[in-house]
Parts: structure tokens; C-alpha cells; sequence
DNA sequence: CTATCTGAATGCACTCGGTATATCAATACA
DNA sequence: TGTATTGATATACCGAGTGCATTCAGATAG
């Protein structure tokens, strides 16, 4: 708690303004986005109605599809401390399983309650540009955790075949998470659909 | 012979003028790519120097990076037809792989003499927009392959399964193909390990 | 052969995402 | 208190992509 504490209030008045601008962006684009859509929204529009200029936007998020992800970098990063909290000690299919289930719990549960996710995914369906720009984070995402394990288990994985197990799993489940989205599927049974994709992925190193 | 000449003379000198244009186009971007590389040239220098204007571009191209996927739809038409000659006598396993080895060879095939997949393969690693692209494509691409496979095996897949296993092939081809341009390997060395990869990924239909 | 119609290409003005530069003003810090 | 940072501003700018009216070559009918 102390130590919390010393990390949290280390934020000056600079920062704390800071970041609470980001956050008025952040909200005032999903109200935005969710009263006009996505593609009628501009970034005029969207510093307009959080009292800033365009240029302050984009000095907080390089892109306009960026101010929707502003949580991505986490959920990998997510991934990366647990593979670094039980590599190599562990078996690679059991660590390679925790890390792709905690994501996907995770996106589930911090997205949905706040309301983003369901947005996010429905942009994701229908807007090409969104639909690129995840696509990308995932695939970058997905190459630093694939790296992560061949660093951990050298023995058993070169950089492709690292690549390729990993782009399995992650693979899978983003198909499968997408063709749910499009069958205007539950987020329950998305989710469902997501950690059985990432099973039947897994296989993969069950016959190594 | 004398019904392919029926269908390729089929084409009047209006159309043949627009292919030529559309030609051009596609050839003058990528050799200004090569020059000046991808973010330096612009669409306007693009028509400017294949002597059209840049609304002629974009009545042939939806955006500047179509311009260097011209020939992506054709690959997945190959594995559509592949798919629809074979299923759903030969078994699953088979017929998924041979079209993914299908589009695997003829992309090498078909890219590298041609010169396009080795700038192709340069800008994927450098320009995220063209990275971003060609992942949406792959990724809808992935999608109507799925269908494809699911309609043909009513029995053995439902359409979430389906989209996880074509997802599993095509993601751990990606990111092997991915893992490969980033090591600047041979064209040859890339080819095999997109080759293992979907090796790799196929076992998850191995031990249904 | 001529009249007509179609559609590829044009020209131009416009929107919008994103950037460059110079500047202001609040805050951290000595 | 004075100075250096730095988050935000104002303004002008670039390039991708669109809307719209227009032109002109080439297909088609009579």
C-alpha cells in the first residue's frame, strides 16, 4: 500500500492534467462514436467536444483508431509477465495456455463492464480501418510474446517454429472471436468460443 | 484453343484500354516504390507518371496500398475452387492442406519472378499501413475459406470450429512468413517455413 | 454510315487524417 | 524568484480519398 501509494501520487499536477485530458478524449470519442458512428466522427469533432485543439488529440494518440486501443499495449504486457513469472520451470503448453487465457479473461472483463468492447467489436465488424488496426497491434503483439518463449525455452523452439505456434493460438482465436462478432453472438459465448479455439490450437504441442 | 481464344478475344479495344491503364498503374507504382519507396510516393506522382490523373487511379484502385494486392483475390479464389473440387469426398485434413500449400506455392510461385512479392515482403516489414492491409485481406480472406469448409462439412465442423482451425492454419503461416522477411531470409528458406507451419498448425485436425 | 448511348478518363473543388512550426502559459525546479 | 520544461495552442500545410459535372473514344442500333 505504501508503496502504491509512492508509485500513484509521484504524479505531479503536470501529469494528473495530463491524463485526465487523455481520459476526456478517450470517453468523449466512445460517446461519440456510439451517437454518430464511427466514420461520421472526426477528430475536429472529438477535441471539439473535449474542449481541446485537433493537434492536442494527436498528441496523445498518434492515429484516430489509437484513442480505442488505448489499452492493448497492457493486455500484451499482461502476457509477457506471466510467461516471465513461469518460464521455463513450467511446460511451454501450460504457459503458452495461461498467457492466451488471461488475455482473452481479461479483455472480457475489463472491456465489457466498461462498455468499449462491445463498441470496439462492433466497429471491428464494420469499420475496415479498426478492423486493420487490430489486426496489426495483434500480429506485432503476438510476434513480441511468440519471441518471449523461444528467449525461455531455446531448446525446444526456433524463431519460426516459435512464430508459427503462437500465430496458431492466436490465430484461432481471433477467427473464431470474429466469427461470433459477426453472429451477433453473446459476449459469454464469444468468450467461450475464444478459450476453446485457443484449445483446440494448443494441440499443436501436444504432438511435439 | 479455340475456346480460350473465344474468351480472351471476348475483350473489345474499350476494355482492353482499361486493363492496359490498370497495368500501367501497377507497374509504375512498383517501380516508384522501388525508387523513392513507399511513403515518399505519392498517388498523384504514381499517375502523373503512368500519364492519367489521380482520379483515373482511384477509379481503378480503391486505396494506394490495393495497388500492390491486385492479384491477392485471385489467391483465394484458388483455394475456393481447390476446395470445391475436392470436398467433400477427400477428408478435411487433406483438402485444407492443399489449399493452403496451393496458395503457399503460388504466391512463391507466381510473386517472386515477377519481383512483386520481394517489395511486397520489404514494405509489409516497414509500412504499417501496408502491413495493416494485407493482414485485413488475409484475415477476410481466412473467413470465406471457413465458410467454404464448413458448408462442405456440415457434420464435422460448425462455423466457430471452422474458423478456428482455418485461422490456426493461415495465423502460423503468417507469422512464420512474418518471422522469416524480419530475418531477411532466402524467398526459398520463407517458402519451406510457411510450408512447416501449416504442417504444424494441420495437427490440431489430427486428433479430432 | 450516322446517330446514339455507354462508360473510361478528366478537372476541380472539397473533406478529413495527420504534420510542421512557432508560440504561449503553467508547472517543476534550482 | 528566476529559469527550464513541457503540455497545449493557432495556423498553415500535405496527402489520401470523394463528389460531381464534363468530355471523348468506342460499342451499338437503325
Amino acid at each position: 500500500m505504501y508503496y502504491i501509494e509512492g508509485v500513484v501520487e509521484e504524479l505531479g499536477r503536470r501529469e494528473r492534467k495530463k491524463q485526465q485530458t487523455r481520459r476526456a478524449l478517450i470517453e468523449t470519442a466512445a460517446r461519440l462514436f456510439e451517437e454518430r458512428g464511427y466514420d461520421a466522427t472526426g477528430v475536429a469533432d472529438i477535441a471539439e467536444a473535449a474542449d481541446v485543439t485537433k493537434r492536442t488529440f494527436f498528441l496523445h494518440f498518434a492515429t484516430k483508431e489509437d484513442v480505442l486501443l488505448s489499452d492493448g499495449p497492457a493486455r500484451i504486457d499482461l502476457a509477457l509477465r506471466l510467461i516471465d513469472e513461469r518460464a521455463p520451470e513450467a511446460p511451454l503448453r501450460e504457459v503458452l495456455a495461461a498467457a492466451v487465457q488471461a488475455m482473452i479473461t481479461d479483455t472480457a472483463s475489463a472491456d465489457l463492464p466498461n462498455g468499449m468492447a462491445a463498441m470496439r467489436a462492433r466497429l471491428m465488424v464494420d469499420s475496415p480501418a479498426v478492423q486493420a488496426r487490430i489486426l496489426r497491434t495483434v500480429f506485432t503483439g503476438q510476434a513480441r510474446i511468440a519471441e518471449a518463449l523461444r528467449a525461455a525455452y531455446p531448446e525446444a523452439l526456433d524463431r519460426t517454429t516459435a512464430a508459427s505456434v503462437v500465430g496458431a493460438v492466436v490465430g484461432a482465436v481471433c477467427a473464431a472471436a470474429m466469427a461470433c462478432l459477426q453472429d451477433d453472438e453473446t459476449p459469454e459465448t464469444t468468450s467461450a468460443a475464444m478459450h476453446r479455439a485457443a484449445e483446440i490450437a494448443l494441440r499443436t504441442l501436444d504432438l511435439a
